[in-house]
RNA sequence: GCCGACAUAGCUCAGCGGUAGAGCAACUGAUUCGUAAUCAGUAGGUCCGCGGUUCAAAUCCGCGUGUCGGCACCA
């Protein structure tokens, strides 16, 4: 006789097990043909399970957000049945739901490429049109190892082996296809709609695991309905508008080339935007109490071995040689070491902790060439790197005063959420656990003080200390670490730093490794996406564009531009022989913020005609007064 | 590093066995014009590199390099 208690509270009792499409089918016919699935007691079921006790049900319809996972899923299946049945042979393994859209992992010699997309996705709507039931199956484990081994399903009779013992294993079928699973599914194929599309291929290790056979890896998209899916392809292609590489090279920033494969050639306006960002992160941290510095890209690797990266990353070291010398010297990968020996240079006092050390560092490391993005991910990159000895008492404080200045400077670029992930012990480790145990203590003190949530991340600690990483998000929506704060006990002690206590005693200073762009190369990455080129003014690296209307008036422009410029201002001028329309068209679309208009009227009068980027109206004001508002508008943040 | 795709003028791309093309940009000339494209002309290419197949290769095949999409990696 169970009770089901329903989300509007109400309560119907039933003579004896039931299943969701009876409860249904007893609310309302309308319910009954929409509800896909449904949650009993909060996890979520097939809607033809028995419920034989009291339970809670919500049933889950088009409408609702849990639908979409459900779609995904089970398009996912469809996508397998769909390869299995045009492509004999092929091995099924996993196929999750993810944001936006599904994948599904093949086992199979030949892999596929986006030519067999087409066919396989027509096979995919014959399926969904046959609109043939999900079945699902309870089995025994041996039972359904053997059932999978005697179809050649190696990777699924792997998978069904490591389940804990305490899981159910169920099998999903649909028509005569079916697949381990622990579901649940809607009711039918067709319940999935049309709103879907194979979007790519790609090679993926079984098991996420390098060691692994390459498994062929289909993409794809699905949604409520065509709407969704249609608003979910033009955002995509909007994204791509804004993609870093090639709005760098539409306003010619950058350029990166076969001979500096990872490095980054930059353009005066790219180096304009790389200065501005840099000068304006300098006075931040000069006005934090940092003292900066500049290290050796050189370093003969002793010091190396003595850190401990010459063990552990040697094969993404570069390394320098020279003739006749004996001594190797390697490129410096991180800046650590080095500030290590400044803070070692005499002898330090308490009174001098926490002692902030900045270096826009030049780092070079030996990128597996299949990471490298743009200017996201190179081989040649500057960190705003900074080390923080501190005691362990100054750990929380100092992490406190860190993701305010973090937070302030994310402020200033347009970024006003950020995503934080926390980092704990990992399995190898050096130091103690109770160590380990004031330092995550410490760094999760700060956090709640400075008012951050963050999601754990478990076991992906550095081997010396936890961490907090600092995510942003590119246009994409792909997410990139960019800030890092790190607790390290062990380099100290490597590297044998002290400093005398007040009981005149000598002791170790905890080390914060801290980068709040992570690297500038990365950051401007981000940055020219964020903004689509279309930079705040104090950031756009041509500020003002001087236009004529006629010749006449070209002595006056160049007036014009002398004096913003020296009001600070990055002008260009165009005295071309176009017509007024082509000059605007022309820095508009290199996203030019200003554009000052001049003509014979402007010249007589000493005034400018102002138009902003992307507005229509414009605006004649005195000479004068036009460079006080733009200086005045093109001060950085911090400054204002 | 692994799987796949791609590499043609400064840029975006077409051509896919038979003497290398377009648009934009550039350059020259004319035009002096009031807020997102004035007109005409000119110039521009080891078709990524090296091999092979062929009477003939940008086009087909192999190797290399790079880029892109993923995976793995990221001190």
């Amino acid at each position: 006789m169970p009770a089901i208690t329903l989300p509007d509270g109400s309560v119907r009792a039933f003579d004896g097990a039931v299943t969701g499409t009876e409860i249904a089918a007893a609310i309302g016919p309308g319910l009954a043909r929409a509800a896909l699935a449904m949650e009993v007691d909060g996890a979520e079921w097939d809607i033809t399970r028995e419920i034989s006790e009291d339970a809670s049900v919500k049933f889950i319809t088009r409408k609702d957000d849990a639908a979409l996972e459900l779609i995904r899923h089970d398009t996912a299946h469809v996508l397998a049945e769909a390869v299995q049945a045009l492509y004999p042979g092929t091995q099924v393994t996993i196929g999750p739901a993810i944001e936006n859209g599904f994948y599904y992992d093949f086992g199979r010699n030949e892999p596929f490429t986006p030519d067999d997309l087409p066919a396989i996705e027509a096979k995919m709507r014959e399926i969904i049109a046959a609109n043939i039931p999900y079945h699902r199956e309870v089995w025994e484990r041996a039972d359904a190892i053997a059932l999978f081994e005697a179809r050649g399903e190696r990777f699924k009779a792997e998978l069904i082996r490591d389940l804990p013992g305490t899981e159910t294993i169920t099998i999903y079928r649909q028509g005569d296809w079916f697949d381990l699973c622990r579901g649940p599914h809607m009711r039918t194929t067709g319940d999935i709609g049309g709103a879907f599309k194979l979007t790519k291929t790609a090679g993926a290790y079984w098991r996420g695991d390098h060691r692994n056979p390459m498994l062929s890896r289909i993409y794809g998209t699905a949604w409520r309905d065509q709407k969704e899916l249609d608003a979910y392809l033009h955002q995509i292609e909007e994204a791509e508008r804004r993609d870093h590489r090639r709005i760098g090279k539409e306003m010619d920033l950058f350029h990166i080339q076969e001979e500096a494969v990872g490095s980054v050639f930059w353009h005066p306006k790219g180096w304009k935007l790389y200065r501005t960002v840099e000068a304006y992160l300098r006075r931040r941290l000069e006005a934090a109490g940092y003292e900066e510095v500049k290290t050796p890209q050189l370093v003969d690797r002793k010091l190396w071995e003595q850190s401990g990266h010459w063990e552990k990353f040697r094969k993404s070291m570069f390394i320098a040689e020279v003739v006749d010398e004996e001594s190797t010297l390697a490129l410096k990968p991180m800046n650590c070491p080095c500030h290590v020996q400044i803070f070692k240079q005499g002898l330090r006092s308490y009174r001098q902790l926490p002692l902030r050390m900045a270096e826009f560092g030049s780092c070079h490391r030996f990128e597996p060439s299949g990471a490298l993005h743009g200017i996201m991910r190179v081989r040649a990159f500057t960190q705003d790197d900074a080390h923080i000895f501190c005691t362990e008492a100054q750990i929380t404080p100092e992490t406190v005063k860190f993701v305010a200045l973090l937070s302030a400077v994310y402020k200033d670029f347009g970024f006003e959420s950020f995503a934080v992930k926390f980092s704990d012990r990992p399995d190898v480790r050096a130091g103690s656990d109770e160590v380990w145990d004031r330092a995550e203590g410490a760094l999760k003190e700060a956090c709640e003080i400075a008012g951050v949530s963050y999601t754990l991340n478990p076991g992906e600690g550095a081997f010396y200390g936890p961490k907090l990483e600092f995510v942003l998000r590119d246009a994409i929506g792909r997410d990139w670490q960019c800030g890092t704060l790190q607790v390290d006990f062990v380099m100290p002690e490597r590297l044998d730093a002290e400093y005398v206590t007040s009981e005149s005693s000598r002791a170790r200073p905890v080390m914060l490794h801290r980068a709040i762009f992570g690297s500038f190369e990365r950051f401007l990455g981000i940055l020219i996406e964020q903004y689509a080129g279309r930079f705040p003014l104090w950031l756009a690296p041509v500020q003002v564009a001087v236009a004529t209307i006629v010749s006449d008036a070209d002595d006056y422009a160049l007036e014009v531009a002398g004096l913003l410029q020296a009001a600070g201002l990055n002008v260009v001028t165009d005295l071309s022989n176009q017509k007024i329309n082509a000059k605007i068209r022309e820095h508009s679309i290199t996203h030019v913020p200003n554009i000052l208009v001049v003509g014979r009227k402007e010249a007589e009068d000493r005034s400018v005609a102002l138009r902003r980027l992307g507005g229509a109206a414009q605006e004649v004001l005195p000479l004068e007064q036009a460079i006080a508002l733009l200086r005045t508008e093109a001060l950085a943040p911090d400054l204002r």
